[in-house]
RNA sequence: GGAGGGAUCGCAUAGUGGUUUAGUGCGGCCGCCUGCUAAGCGGUUAGGGGGGGAAACCCCUCUCAUGGGUUCGAAUCCCAUUCCCUCCGCCA
């Protein structure tokens, strides 16, 4: 969410950013509101004032005098309804700013649409295979490790069964990447709910707009994380972080859960893109000053998964048309997968600032007697799992159908290859 | 799921309708004192919103789990909800 005072200060700042989204603009919404809860507001603060003041005198008078109670009545009665109309402003205004994306950082290069996102750099050979590379979806069928049909069976489209070496391989991806992580990169790893409340999903930035993509208990109003950011975001909501402990640095692996219902139809094949999938997420919470070089960072903490598994990947800055809601500056990173012949987007690495920590109240004090500050959150894939298990699947295949398995996997493993 | 008990300032507690501008202790911070440390002494100690001011700052208002209600006036009385604790039931 964006500061009102900053709307109300810079309105053409914030038009300019949604512009450079492709977004319609509320900011004249907003601001009309926002003066008529000022101005409703001047109107109670006064009333309250004066019955505070009217109780005192109450307080010490023998005699109820009787002609200053019916007033207080009555002054009561306007407070009343003054307070309901506030309440009924200031939901409606909250409304409005839950749905405003976040500031475009002023780095990002304009564009419209995914078209328009630069390579930034790339590591690794395309290499072509001295052979006819098979897509993960036949070579999983052949080695009995990726069951598609018996996934539909149980849950329907887009579900699809992990089972022997292709079970393992994901758990070993899993523990590889957690314990670099943790090792040499420096993060805690926490272990989150995969269901919350709703006012983690608002914290967090997924409602209200994008109910559509959640999986919702409605009976407890319980909601299925669609990604670790949403239960890590909410670790710190609520809180003031005291001086000297920024930076926190989080790793967590979870289920993820989305409907996928805006993508019916698209990468229907194979394990892309499913209902359900498995990430390891990378999340901090930063002082603002150096949320820019943390987000570079990140994304090289995310790069360092690619090289060791040897995969071919580059990295992307996403335009501003491209960009989520809570992002003011985005990386992908895409791997080569070279059985369906194509860059798979196995990271998005992003810098939130203070959007997600307004939503959450999420402060820091930088000094003992500082005023206190929203920090700046960053999130990033580290990595998201079906894919790389689809890119490690079809680089590392071997003509005569087994897939060798990569030399950081080997001891999670216990087998060199998988046939 | 059932039955009870509870939720007050960072922590611990006091507070059963109006000098509560929420007291006290601990902790924290700032002084003083002290050869050092401890002790002692004095002061200080939250957040949101609104208004004024160039600013330092000042004024108002809200917040005693949350939301309603009663009342001229609510931490205090009533109702609902949430969470925590104890016991019972169920359970990986």
């Amino acid at each position: 969410m964006l500061s009102l005072q900053l709307i109300r200060q810079d309105p053409e700042l914030v038009r300019e950013s949604l512009a450079k989204r492709g977004e319609a603009s509320s900011v004249d919404g907003i601001l009309s509101l926002d003066e008529e809860r000022r101005r409703l507001i001047q109107e109670v603060e006064s009333l309250r004032a004066r019955r505070k003041q009217a109780s005192k005198e109450i307080s010490q008078m023998r005699e109820k005098p009787e002609a200053l109670l019916t007033e207080m009545r009555d002054v009561g009665e306007r407070i009343k309804s003054l307070d309901s109309e506030i309440t009924r402003n200031e939901e409606e205004l909250n409304d409005l700013l839950l749905r405003v994306p976040n500031l475009v950082h002023p780095g990002v290069p304009v564009g419209r649409d995914e078209s328009d996102n630069v390579v930034v750099r790339s590591w690794g050979e395309v290499k072509t295979l001295d052979f006819e590379p098979l897509p993960h979806w036949d070579l999983g069928i052949r080695l009995g490790i990726i069951d598609f049909e018996r996934g539909v069976k149980i849950s329907g489209s887009r579900f699809y069964v992990l089972q022997g070496w292709g079970a393992k391989l994901q758990r070993a991806l899993i523990a590889f990447m957690l314990d670099l992580h943790i090792n040499e990169h420096g993060y805690t790893e926490v272990y989150p709910p995969f269901m919350v409340k709703r006012e983690c999903m608002l914290g967090s930035g997924n409602l209200p707009k994008f109910a559509d993509n959640l999986y919702h208990d409605a009976e407890d109003d319980m909601w299925f994380v669609p990604t670790a950011e949403v239960p890590v975001t909410n670790f710190h909501r609520d809180e003031i972080i005291e001086p000297g402990l920024l930076p926190f640095k989080y790793v967590a692996y979870t289920a993820c859960f989305r409907r996928e219902a805006m993508s019916a139809g698209k990468d229907t094949r194979g394990i892309k893109r499913g209902h359900q999938f498995d990430k390891v997420e990378l999340y901090k919470f930063v002082e603002p000053d150096v949320s820019d070089d943390e987000l570079e960072k990140m994304v090289a903490d995310a790069e360092e998964v690619c090289w060791k598994l040897a995969l071919p990947y580059r990295v992307l800055q996403l335009c501003s048309g491209d960009l989520g809601f809570n992002a003011t500056k985005s990386y992908d990173i895409e791997v080569w997968a070279p059985g369906c012949a194509e860059w798979l987007e196995v990271s998005s690495c992003s810098n939130c600032i203070d959007f997600q920590a307004r939503r959450s109240n999420i402060r820091y004090r930088s000094q003992v007697g500082e005023k206190l500050q929203f920090v700046h959150t960053l999130n990033g894939s580290g990595l998201a799992l079906p894919r790389v298990v689809i890119a490690v699947l079809e680089s590392y295949q071997q003509p005569d159908g087994t897939v060798a398995v990569p030399e950081v996997l080997r001891s999670y493993m216990g087998t060199d290859v998988i046939s």
